[in-house]
Parts: C-alpha cells; structure tokens; sequence
RNA sequence: GCGAGGGUGGCGGAACUGGCAGACGCGCCAGACUUAGGAUCUGGUGGGCAACCAUGGGGGUUCGAUUCCCCCCUCUCGCACCA
C-alpha cells in the first residue's frame, strides 16, 4: 500500500484555519506563567515580504512557540511602519493614492505572513498610518514641547534632493541618503529638533547595562554619542568685544597654543575679519563651504585656512595669538572652534607647517627632550609638562585637571563633557506622515494644538507632484486654521514628522493598543515591558534602537511608565545573500535568464559573481510566495533556520531548500509507515521493564536530543545545531530494528520528533500529532522534558591517546576509579601494540572522557 | 588610520568552560527497490598507497590547542579631520 504523500498545500492551509478559528496565539491577558514579550522589527509595506523578513520572523516565531509550550504567558505581535516616502513615489508614479497603496500592501502582506504560519496575536496590530496610532505621536509631540525636549530652530540641515527631504544626522551615510543614496546637500532652515542629547549620558550609561545586547551594537551606540570629557575655555579678541569659545579635551596643552583655528562656517569668522582680510577670508569660506558636501567619510583633506587680521587671547598667559579660519574645523562638532597646539595636534601640525606658524613645546616623553624644529609629527602622548610657567614639571596628566581649575578661577573656563550626538531634526517636508500638532499665529507665535483636537488629520484630497516643497502647504483646507488661542487665522505647520518617531514607541503601543485616553496604559506597559527579546537587521544599530531608548527614557520622565530600557535582548540576524550571475552584455541577470550557463539573450557567459544580500537590482531575489507554493511555509522556516545561526549572513542555496523539504518528507513517511506499530503502542512508563540494546540506544538518544534542542533554543538561538540534533535523531529511528519489540520506546522518540520539530515546522508537527491521536493541538501541549534518568549512562567510553594521538578507545562503567580504568587502558591490545617496549612517563586521565599515555 | 568580528572538506556549517576536528545538511560515488526515476531506502565520502598531514601563515604555553598567548597575512562591517 503506498503512503499518503506530503501535501504541504492541504496541511498548512488547515491548520492555519484551525489556529485562526481558535485563536491559537491571542495572549492571554491574566494567563499562568512568567511573561514574555517577543518581538520582531515591524516592517514597512512596500508590498511583498522579502526573503529577509521571513528569516527575521521565523526567528522570533520559533522563540514565540517555543516559550508558549514551555508555559510562558507570551505576547508576540505584529503591525506595520506605514508612514513613509515609496508609498507617496508609488503614487507619483502609478496615481494611487497612498492610503490606498498601503492599505493594499498591508492586506497583501498579512497574508503572505498568515501563509507563513507566524503566531502574532493580529488583533493587536497596529498601523502607524492610522489616526488612531499617529494621534499619540502628536500627543506625545506636544508632552516633549511642554517639556522643552521639543524645539523649532533654524540651522543647517542635510538636505536629500532624491526623496525632496530634510534628513536627520543618523540618517545620512557617508555624506549620502540612506534610503536612495542621494549626495546630500546642506540648506538652512527652521526645522523641527527632539532633543535627544539631553540624554546623552543615560543613552551612554546604560549601553554598559545592557548585557543582552551585541557588543558591536553598544559599540556603535558609543561612538555615535561620543562622549569626551575635556574643558571649555572663552579667548578674548584684541580689539574686539568678541569671545571664541573653545572645547578641547587638552587644556593640558593651553601653554603650547599658537594660533586659533575656526570653523570657515563659524559666525564670528566673518565678524571678526578685519576690512583687509575680508575678501579673502569670504571666497575661503564659500570654497570650504561648496568643497564640504561629499567631505564626510572622504577620509582627511589638505589642510588649508586663511588669516582672519584678528588676534585673540589666551586668558592663561596673556599671549596673543593669529586667529585663522580652517578648512577642517567642524561647525557641528563642540564649539566650532579650536585651540591650536601644533605641538601636540597632529592636525594643527599639519596646519602650522602649512603656514609657517610656530611649534611650542609644552609636554616632553618622559625620557626625551623635544625640539620643535626637528619634529616631524606632533607628539601626543603622556609625559612631562615644560615652558607652561607654574605647571612645569608637572605630569602632563596632572596638569589637565590643574589648568582647568586656573581657568575656572580666572573666569574663563571650566570642566566639561562634549559629544558628536545631536538633537533629532524631525521635520520631513513631505506628505505622507504624521502632521506635527503645532499652528502659526500672526499674533500668538507658534501655538501647540490642544489636546483635545487631537489627531490633526493628514487630509486625504492632496495633489503629489514630487517637486519638493512640502505637498501639505497646497492643501487649502488644511493649512487654514484658527488660533487656537486668540482665535484668528493662521497657519498649519505643513511639515511632517520623521518616521522614526513612529517607531519609537509602537512596542509600547502594542501592550495597550486600543488604549484611549493614552497612547499605552501604564499597567499593561509595565506588565510587558521591557521587550524580552528584539530581533531584527542590525542596518538599525544607531538608528531606530538610539530613537527607540531616547523615546523610552522621554516618556519614563513624562511620568507615563517606570522603566529606563526598552529591549533587554537584542539579536541582531544576518542578511540573506545570494550568488549572482552577470553577462558583459545585460548585466546582473536572473536564473531564469542563464540557460547551461550562458545569457539566454547573447549567449555569452554568464559568469557567477559574488555572493551578496538579495536585491531587485542585483537579480538575486528569491520570492517567498514561490517558495511556500512550491515547498510550503514549513520547509521555507525550517531552511531559513537551518543554514546558518541567525546572527549570521545566510547564503540561499536551492539546493539546500531542497534538504529541507526532504526532511519533512522523512519525518512524515517515520511517521505514516509505522502507523501500526504506533497505533499499537502503549505509552512508555518510566520505570517499566529494563531496556536493553538498540531500545536502550534509541531511549537515551530521545532524552539527549530533548536536552540539546531545549539548550540550543533557549540558551544560545542556536536553531541550526538544534534542527540537526533532531535529524540525528530521525535517522537513528530509521536505524531503529527493534521498534516493533519496544513500540512504546519507538512512540516516545516518534513524539519527541514531532515536539521538537513544531517551532520550526508548525503545520506538519500539528498535523503528525494529531495522526498520532493526540486530541490537543501541539501548540498547546507542553515541551517535553528530558528523563534524567535515561541522560545517564553506565558507561563510557575512554578515548585512549598515546603521545598526543588517538590509538584506541575502551569501555569502562561510568564509575570507575581511575586505578580501574588504567588496568583497562593496561590491558587493550592495541594500547599494547604503540607502547610495546616503551616506558610510560605520564599518564593522564580526564574521568569519563580521555586518557592520554605519554611514553617514550 | 581607529574599532569590532571572521578565515575549518567541493559548499553551508558543527565542535558549550582546552580533551576523538569535520556533527547535520548539500553535492558527489556505489548499491537496493523499480518499466523508469531527478522519488525512496542503504552504504561510502578531508588529503595521502602508507607512516602520517590537515582548522589562513609562523612561533609559544600544555600530556593534549580550531579553542589560550605573541607576531604576521587576509576578508567583512562600523567610524573616520570629533579638537
């Protein structure tokens, strides 16, 4: 009789429906067990889930199931970051209308993840496109302006003329857009700021207090805060009423100050120009400012400055010093302005040998004497102070603390902490997001919307031309509104905000979502959060997990939650690559493209390139929809899972779906041709009749493979070691001959397989449980537990090494004394054989596991 | 330049605190069952005829090193004039 085959197509739509009509994965709001927040980074509907999502989901839904069987109170949700440009592109291009693009790609999307199987409790999605979401992004918007952490500030901003944007500092990489790759351009204007740096030192302190993350994540965290304790010093200008304010985490070296450089971008630059140095110092200034767009990440440039005519004092020894404008003193770093020490700054020695400018030596090596005619670099490190008057003598570490203490008793200084980080421009001049609460009046200035009229909906009626001004300020209707203080005209803020602020706090949402009189009720936050488990690309690493912290720590001081972190465990999976293939004629090309090898359209080589992250414009894209038709949802899991551990970068391979699928295949066949002998099984009793043999074999192996499978999920994520585990154990029940001796051995394997499985493969471990006449569904039956009892051996085998090498092995009881185990190791013939003749100079012996005989 | 993480069979990858290197899968080879099989099942598969040699290369510590230490090569990622 032939076996039934493996129909993922009827299996995965079944049980879909079944755990749909139970509501399989609703939490349970008063349920038993420790609670467990899991969660996946929501994605952007562009349309279609791509192969990244799938790896990144079947992640957090093996966590999800496996800490339901194991009696967890779960919450794993899912919704959509649904603000954004491509769906306001899309409808430039096509005419579609961005609610109706998004709305469609939501249902399209939502389907291909129910196809998927994944376990989110949908009733609680959220979307942050709807008003009922993006209202308390205004409502929180309006907190942070009461609070001063929201501000409106002209400044220079980065400017993407690709998506007709303003960008915020985190999102511009290597002076480009990080979502078009656009160059990106600097224009002034008076946008909207969170002020994020006021937790610049929370944000930094608790990158230490978070063990659950990746190293290299806090790492990034750090270096984009940037932290550097240094002193602040105010120089006079001769001559002038003017001060420059200086950073430098060197006073030490404030004896050793020859010149001050400012940025070309500086507005006392030009203040204290004198008239004959004017023209020069503005055709510098508009040369450094034209040079500066791709000046980021270009690695270091010539340095070049310009003589201002001003001098300025240093408040110390009264010295008075040339002050220059430099082509590489940033404005947006500390002051815009710098001491110059040539002696000590490599930069400023580059400069000073550039213009002639003299080389004061204040620290000496502890073992050397300097002279600065002869050096050819600056010296920067530790050592003893000279020509700094009352400091002399000093280690040079000694001096930092007292100098700045003499500026702070002169006036003119003190201590102080500077960092890269900058507030968070959020102002987007575009349509499609949440229209930031804020109305101008004539008369009352700029005026919060009240609470009560909240949301300030983003009209439907709006024409998209993708010409760049913002498309709200052409919306009539919307930009005309009241004052909502004196009642008259004004106008509506027409920008809207970053999309990032949405995904500051959807996590939050999601404890609470339908929430009314708060965007999340505190109880329900507390009780979720912190996040037990994030998952998601590491692209996010100074981006939405910065925001995300800001946000949690903003809304702990609103007073709306207690807690300070929003994720204690961070995993960050790797990409999901692809081999390439590429023709000289028609470029990358896709598989269906290369027949034999060659360009179906030129019929040259189509050479295979390297393997890289999937891509529309690389042609190496696989379509998840294809996957699930062809193998099903199952299989596609379980390869994601298996090819490589999730922080990895996975490379695709069709070969190893192939694996998988045939995997599945064998797991079902174990189970439908034996069905007799398993219908005919009694349960296995623990402490029944003795096991011997291969039963014994296949009883400890079931145990074993139980233990690992549970430590591989729960303590490492390593589900490509677990997933082998159980085809280890599937093979050995291929090997199983005494299976119809020992059923009830054979069924608790079987079991166990089908337990283990149902994480990764949900639809086919329901369906072989239930054929194995269990009425309750997998997902609500408990994780199997290992039987220590059957973990523990009688006996075991010593690998016997002689000199180093392997020569034989030997069975001994678990217990034996190790007098007992060397009369063993004594007594094998082979062991006889290499030491034939020999003396034995050592023996060593690890209990239970290895002997290793040094002779000679 | 600075910082972080990698380099293990033909390929993806195992080896948790030093203890049988190459689990598991792919690919490949052979056999069985078949009209047939690209299905399935079984066996084999790092190199070398062997002693032996093999975890990027070279040193070291150790009875024993993929694992620890030092030097070097190489790849990937992040930062990059941050005063």
């Amino acid at each position: 009789m032939a076996t039934e085959r493996y129909d993922h197509n009827a299996i995965e739509g079944r049980w879909q429906e079944t755990w749909e009509r139970d509501g399989a994965f609703r939490t349970k709001k008063d349920g038993a067990g420790d609670k467990y927040y899991v969660l996946e980074m929501f994605p952007y509907p562009s349309g279609k889930i791509h192969m990244g999502h799938v790896r990144n989901y079947s992640i957090g839904d093996v966590v999800a199931r496996f800490l339901m069987m194991r009696g967890r109170n779960v919450l794993h949700p899912m919704g959509w970051d649904s603000f954004g440009l491509p769906a306001e592109n899309a409808a430039i291009q096509h005419g579609t209308h961005p609610s109706v693009w998004t709305r469609e790609n939501i249902a399209n999307m939502k389907t291909q993840l129910g196809r998927m199987g994944f376990s989110y409790d949908w009733p609680r999605e959220v979307a942050t496109y709807k008003p009922d979401y993006y209202r308390w992004n205004q409502w929180i918007f309006l907190k942070l302006l009461e609070k001063g952490l929201a501000y409106k500030r002209r400044s220079h901003v980065n400017w993407c003329p690709g998506c007709a944007t303003v960008l915020a500092n985190e999102q511009v990489e290597d002076g480009q857009c990080w979502r078009c790759s656009s160059a990106v351009e600097e224009k002034e204007l008076e946008q909207w700021f969170l002020r994020i740096t006021a937790y610049a030192g929370e944000l930094l302190d608790f990158t230490y207090k978070l063990p659950g993350w990746p190293e290299r994540v806090l790492i990034m965290q750090r270096n984009w805060i940037g932290k550097s304790a240094g002193a602040e010093a105010v120089f006079k200008v001769a001559d002038s009423s003017a001060e420059i304010r200086i950073f430098t985490t060197r006073p030490d070296t404030l004896h050793g100050m020859t010149f001050m450089s400012l940025a070309a971008a500086h507005p006392l630059t030009s203040k204290i120009t004198t008239a004959e140095r004017r023209a020069e110092v503005e055709a510098f200034a508009a040369r450094v400012k034209a040079e500066a767009k791709p000046g980021r990440g270009a690695g270091e440039i010539k340095k070049e400055g310009v003589f201002t005519g001003a001098y300025c004092v240093n408040p110390l020894t009264g010295d008075k010093v040339p002050v220059y404008a430099a082509n590489f003193v940033l404005m947006g770093y500390g002051t815009g302005a710098v001491m110059a020490v040539p002696a000590h700054d490599q930069r400023d020695f580059e400069f000073a040998k550039v213009y002639g400018l003299p080389v004061k030596v204040v620290i000496n090596p502890p073992d050397a004497t300097l002279d600065p005619a002869s050096m050819q670099e600056a010296y920067v490190e530790d050592g003893v102070m000279v020509n700094s008057g009352r400091f002399n003598g000093m280690k040079n570490t000694e001096a930092m603390t007292a100098i700045t203490a003499a500026l702070a008793e002169a006036g003119a200084g003190r201590e102080t902490v500077n960092y890269k980080l900058r507030d968070w421009g959020i102002s987007r001049q575009r349509y499609w997001g949440c229209p930031i609460p804020v109305v101008y009046c004539g008369t009352c200035g700029t005026v919060p919307v009240p609470y009560e009229e909240l949301p300030v909906v983003l009209p439907e009626d709006i024409k998209l031309t993708g010409k760049g001004a913002s498309p709200l300020a052409e919306a009539e209707g919307f930009v005309n509104a009241k004052c909502p203080k004196c009642g008259k005209a004004a106008r509506r803020e027409t920008d809207t905000m970053d999309t990032f602020v949405d995904s500051s706090w959807y996590f939050l949402r999601y404890c609470s979502p339908k929430a009314e009189t708060l965007p999340f009720d505190r109880s329900d936050a507390e009780r979720w959060m912190p996040v037990d488990q994030y998952i998601g690309g590491i692209e996010h690493a100074v981006l939405h997990l910065l925001y995300a912290r800001f946000f949690t720590k903003a809304l702990r001081d609103l007073g709306l939650h207690g807690f300070d972190e929003p994720f204690k465990n961070l995993l960050t999976q790797g990409m999901v690559c692809k081999e390439t293939r590429k023709c000289h004629a028609h470029g990358f090309l896709y598989p269906e493209e290369v027949r034999d090898g060659k360009c179906v359209q030129c019929g040259t080589e189509a050479k295979a390139g390297p393997v890289e992250k999937m891509s529309k414009s690389k042609k190496n894209v696989v379509d998840p929809d294809v996957l699930i038709d062809e193998y099903g949802a199952d299989t596609t899991r379980l390869f994601s899972l298996f090819a490589a551990p999730p922080e990895k970068d996975l490379d695709w391979s069709e070969d190893g779906v192939e694996g998988a699928y045939r995997f599945i295949g064998r797991v079902w066949r174990l189970v439908l041709e034996n069905m007799d002998t398993l219908n005919a099984a009694e349960p296995y009793a623990v402490g029944g009749a003795t096991l011997e043999g291969s039963a014994l074999d296949v009883h400890r192996a079931t145990h074993r493979t139980i233990k690992k499978v549970t430590q591989d999920i729960e303590e490492r994520f390593h589900f490509n070691t677990a997933i082998s585990a159980i085809m280890e154990l599937v093979n050995a029940l291929y090997q199983f001959n005494e299976k119809d001796a020992r059923p009830d051995v054979f069924k608790e394997a079987v079991e166990a397989v089908v337990l283990l499985l149902s994480p990764f493969a949900p639809h086919v471990s329901e369906e072989l449980w239930q054929r194995l006449g269990n009425a309750e569904p997998v997902y609500k039956t408990a994780w199997p537990r290992p039987d220590p009892d059957a973990l523990v051996a009688d006996e075991a085998t010593i690998v016997i090494q002689i000199n180093g090498k392997v020569r034989s092995k030997v069975t001994v009881p678990v217990d034996a004394a190790e007098e007992f185990v060397k009369d063993a190791v004594i007594k094998d013939e082979k062991t006889a054989e290499w030491t034939k003749g020999k003396t034995l100079r050592k023996f060593v012996y690890v209990p239970g596991k290895i002997v290793n005989m040094v002779v000679g």
